[in-house]
DNA sequence: GCCCAGGTGGGTA
DNA sequence: TACCCACATGGG
């Protein structure tokens, strides 16, 4: 899949972000959002708060909902970020560094803990903000897996998970691309509305039934 | 107007 | 565990 995907669009270059701290910020603003809506309140946060945790933590948390408001669910994201930005205050203590080196499965751990932070954020900011070996998976990859019979529509996230990882070195660039790679030809290719993959450059892969 | 978008948490049985 | 639902804007 991977092979056949690299050679059809080439490196996706993600995440579209400046610095691990946007991506992280970027994560959480994108569930189940457009990411072009996003960039509208990323935009926002750097214009109004100089986009710093101390900055955006002192907005008073109307006016951070208001900065938001293009992601959707800003009231719910407002509130999701600010326990994010304490969150991130307390295991960095001024040095950025200290959250890349704590060891990976507390890490992950202790992101889940955060509200609003649920699987796939908590494996896209390990994966595309500390750079550490975990697949992300989200709505596309289980879409693009079962139109082509590699998984069952219904798997849940850890067993889509282990799928990838089970069978795949962890190698945090190979993952990085091959997630943003998946939500490419899912948007290309196996769109929701669209049953028919016309053109997928996964068409005709076999895979072992599950 | 309608569908969709790089989910998550709370409630209920 | 397995559903069901609220949350919300903006583009095609």
């Amino acid at each position: 899949m991977f092979e056949r995907l690299m050679g059809r669009f080439g490196p996706q270059g993600w995440w579209p972000g400046e610095t691990p701290f946007e991506v992280m910020i970027g994560a959480i603003l994108t569930q189940n959002t457009n990411w072009t809506n996003v960039e509208k309140a990323i935009a926002n946060l750097q214009r109004e708060a100089d986009f710093s945790p101390h900055g955006l933590l002192a907005l008073p948390p109307g006016r951070l909902a208001e900065l938001i408001r293009p992601s959707g669910y800003f009231n719910q994201k407002a509130a999701k970020l600010r326990d994010f930005l304490e969150f991130y205050l307390r295991s960095t203590g001024g040095e950025k560094r200290r959250m890349r080196r704590r060891p990976l499965a507390a890490l992950r751990r202790d992101l889940l803990a955060v509200r609003g932070i649920g699987p796939e954020t908590a494996d896209s900011i390990l994966l595309y903000a500390l750079g550490k070996p975990v697949f992300v998976v989200d709505a596309y990859t289980r879409r693009v897996l079962s139109r082509h019979g590699a998984c069952r529509p219904d798997a849940s996230y850890d067993e889509l998970q282990r799928l990838f990882m089970d069978h795949l070195p962890p190698d945090a660039a190979l993952f990085n691309e091959f997630h943003a790679l998946l939500v490419r030809v899912g948007k290309e290719h196996c769109r929701k509305s669209v049953p028919r993959c016309e053109g997928c450059p996964l068409e005709g892969l076999e895979f072992p039934s599950p």
